[in-house]
RNA sequence: GCGGCCGUAGUCUAGCCUGGUCUAGGACGUCGGCCUUCCACGCCGAGGACCCGGGUUCAAAUCCCGGCGGCCGCACCA
């Protein structure tokens, strides 16, 4: 007898069952991707429909869900740092040719050295040549510092010189459709984007089966809320809920136990930067908690610094425990601050900013550029409009100074005294300007249908019984007569059909012998069998049988449908019919 | 990408060392039939595999080389 793990019998059943594969498999299979079949493509379907209700149904007066293309044109991540800091600095040893990430082998190998994170390789290079910094495995001299970006590289059209990347999260999809949708959505903040969609990132090598995959579904929410305002009304009814929490300071120094605070309490200390990553998490818990795992096998751990994404100011990665893997992260909880917006403002040279009314007006004396549009014209041809709207976003006092020097260097170009005018004016200050702040709890499908089976998966009697909770199984009943002969096939069909025509998902089975039907429907976490018995014909009654407990109550076959909606919401079955 | 181990039906496995009765054997599952009044019953039958490419040889599942893929470790991450 193989002895397997628990992860080992999961994916056997996925595979076996038609949950999920390996992608490609006919040519050798691709590591990092997945194929679902029907029963994952339900079960996965059925968990992106419950975050929905969880996280934007709840709020639909401010969350919007929306969809945005996967491709999107280099300057998007270019404008939101991927290009440049979605990439590992990678080192070869020239002798034992082992790879090492570049950076941290510097920082352990040379003191006091920081701010690695924005130097080119060629630096790296050059620090790794002047501190002698070594293979840390065999001693042996290291290679050219060389990067590798993770974004995957595509073109559109024929022109190859129009670079495009596959997005690797959802999120610039919000931020650059951000300016139209909060027009649209008649300037209110807070306001949520979301979305589900495949996103796409190019690791190096994934060998973490349906946990680290290359293509993955994203479900997102960039929230976006006034920093000088950053309340979260919602707080109060979830402030008394726990959060397991391990902040930074307690995984810098190589803790990971969590604590236990209110989600109050996390704010007011500051544990947690923002009201609505809070909120966020709170929600998260009870979603994941819903989805079969208890909160004792979850946390979120606080990223420090150098381990966060490029744009986030705090992060929280929400960890599930699993049997072969430990701790994995199934969520990231981010504060974006205003990076992706005022990185969106630079490259597009569009104001992204809101505006926002102040209870009063305000009178202030204030110094004015203006940009003479006939100058600026004939200097800069099309430019001119980009110009004159740096010349506007720039600081006069300190523009006119320069000036009066001569020339001056702005946005890439030199200008001349004569291209700005001067004035002093009385400006009405009715509101302010400013960009959003936002916070980012962002989920991966895959690996939460992952642990759904995990956390689901039983043995009874040498049989697998997947014990989903109720509202996610992909096929919510299935129909048997007990034997397969005319009436009771005939019965057993007409319900079927019933139940399909309400809309449920419904196994009809009339083979072999009833014992290997149920054991099979066990097996794909099918909640409920109604079965068809000589009775049946006798006083039009049904059995129902619960999965996890393989009881069994006999009901009216009129009162099937309804039963069968109360089981799913959670009814016991003994409150549905007369024990069998 | 590196190192170690590995690759035979859907799954598990026999065979490989010592090349040839291998037309590749078995078990479970699947499908069809018979049987069957509640938890993988029994009987009969069917379908289904040597990862890919090259080499050695009269002859390759078996030996050699290359590739691909998997698992474990290093590194990275939702």
């Amino acid at each position: 007898m193989v002895v397997m793990d628990k992860c080992e019998k999961v994916l056997e059943l996925a595979r076996r069952r038609g949950f999920f594969t390996i992608a490609s498999e006919l040519y050798g299979g691709v590591a990092g991707f997945l194929d679902f079949g029907p029963l994952g493509t339900l079960l996965k379907k059925r968990i992106e429909e419950k975050w929905r209700q969880v996280f934007i149904k709840q709020h639909q007066d401010f969350i919007f869900e929306i969809e945005t293309s996967v491709v999107m044109p280099s300057k998007v991540f270019e404008a939101s740092g991927h290009v440049e800091h979605f990439t590992d600095f990678i080192v070869e040893c020239s002798k034992c040719g082992r790879k090492f990430r570049a950076d941290h082998l510097i920082e352990e190998q040379v003191e006091d050295i920081t701010g690695l994170e924005g130097m080119t390789p060629a630096q790296l290079t050059n620090i790794i040549r002047e501190h002698h910094v070594v293979c840390p495995e065999c001693g042996g001299e290291l290679e050219e510092v060389q990067t590798f970006n993770l974004l995957f590289k595509t073109a559109v059209g024929p022109y190859t010189e129009n670079i495009a990347y596959l997005r690797p999260e959802a999120a610039q999809g919000m931020f650059v459709n951000f300016k139209h949708l909060y027009y649209a959505l008649r300037e209110r903040l807070p306001l949520g984007l979301a979305q589900i969609g495949k996103v796409f990132r190019n690791e190096i090598s994934p060998r973490q089966g349906p946990i680290r995959l290359r293509e993955f579904t994203i479900m997102e929410i960039e929230l976006f809320f006034d920093p000088e305002n950053p309340s979260c009304s919602l707080l109060d009814r979830v402030e008394n809920e726990v959060l397991r929490l391990v902040p930074e300071e307690l995984v810098a120094k190589g803790v990971f136990e969590p604590v236990e605070v209110k989600v109050r309490e996390a704010v007011e200390e500051k544990l947690i930067l923002t009201e609505w990553q809070a909120y966020f998490m709170a929600l998260a818990t009870k979603f994941v908690e819903e989805l079969g795992v208890p909160q004792k096998a979850q946390m979120f751990i606080g990223k420090p610094k150098e381990e966060r994404a490029h744009y986030s100011a705090q992060t929280y990665d929400q960890m599930v425990k699993l049997d072969r893997w430990g701790w994995v992260e199934v969520s990231g909880h981010a504060y974006r601050t205003d990076y992706d917006l005022a990185g969106h403002m630079k490259f597009s040279g569009e104001d992204l900013r809101v505006f926002k009314k102040l209870p009063e007006k305000i009178v202030e004396r204030k110094l004015i550029a203006k940009p003479r549009m006939q100058v600026l014209g004939k200097l800069f041809k099309e430019k001119a409009p980009l110009m004159a709207n740096t010349i506007r976003e720039s600081d006069p006092k300190w523009l006119r100074e320069a000036l009066e020097k001569g020339s001056c260097k702005i946005g890439g170009f030199e200008i001349s005294k004569d291209c700005v005018e001067f004035v002093e004016e009385e400006v009405e200050v009715t509101g302010r300007r400013f960009i959003p702040h936002v916070a980012e709890p962002s989920f991966g499908a895959e690996r939460l249908t992952y642990v759904a089976l995990e956390y689901s998966y039983t043995e009874r009697e040498d049989r697998v019984v997947l014990k989903l909770p109720r509202d996610l199984a992909p096929i919510q009943a299935a129909v048997f007569p007990l034997v397969s002969k005319p009436p009771l096939t005939e019965v057993a069909l007409q319900i079927a059909d019933v139940l399909r025509s309400l809309g449920y998902y419904i196994d009809y089975d009339d083979s072999g012998s009833i014992g290997r039907r149920y054991a099979r429907v066990d097996e794909v976490g099918v909640p409920l069998v109604i079965t068809i018995d000589y009775q049946t014909l006798e006083d039009d009654t049904v059995t129902l049988r619960d999965r996890d407990t393989w009881k069994q109550v006999r009901v009216p076959i009129k009162a099937v449908p309804e039963a069968l909606e109360r089981f799913l919401k959670g009814a016991r079955l003994e409150e549905l019919g007369v024990p069998v």
